[in-house]
DNA sequence: CCGGATCCGATGTGATACTG
DNA sequence: CAGTATCACATCGGATCCGG
């Protein structure tokens, strides 16, 4: 089975690497853009992002602390993924969806 | 949230779709394709897929029975992101992901 | 500010046995 | 052939408390 699928499950693992595609971000800043995600999902998407080589994480030793995350050329590769999901849900109208969803 | 993301949620979900995009299959031919999976997931997620309208379930009462699986036009319009999937998934060399993944 | 530790619930998946 | 029922396990995600 393919590992790339790996890296896309959960809900908000897809919205994440989207806010990264518009560039670097704090960790704070991603925790505010994604509204509703917890810090323990945030923290552990990243980390699995990083572990597979899609995201560097950058420590800068202030007070206070700031750790910024950015994709590598392997994350931005996803970007025509994502451009893929936007479109697709952009022709799909809400009501369509939901209507075959209940 | 947005709901689309759910529907691909979990490894086999994209694959099913996939074997789908090339054509209506019968229970059985997915299940053989798709090796490993097991006729629980692959029998929930048609059902999901069903559910959302991406795909249709065509019952023929025969001796022995036949099931076939299609997708509507809703599952159709997948197609765009199914092949970026794949294009990212070619591009990138399984020793890349092999490497970044341990 | 950026998490780690822990506990908890929901869900995707498999294995096995069984059925119309 | 095409499932269903049940049990078991792993992972995603949230809530809460705590630490560098």
């Amino acid at each position: 089975m393919e590992r790339f699928l790996l890296l896309l499950d959960g809900p908000w693992a897809t919205l994440i690497v989207r806010e990264l595609l518009q560039g670097p971000r704090r960790f704070s800043e991603l925790r505010d853009a994604l509204e509703g995600i917890s810090a323990h999902t945030l923290t552990h998407r990243l980390r699995r992002f990083e572990a597979h080589g899609i995201v560097t994480r950058t420590v800068y030793a202030e007070i206070p602390p700031r750790v910024v995350y950015e994709l590598t050329p392997l994350g931005e590769s996803l970007r025509d993924i994502l451009y893929a999901m936007a479109a697709w849900g952009q022709s799909v109208t809400n009501q369509q969806l939901m209507a075959a969803t209940d």
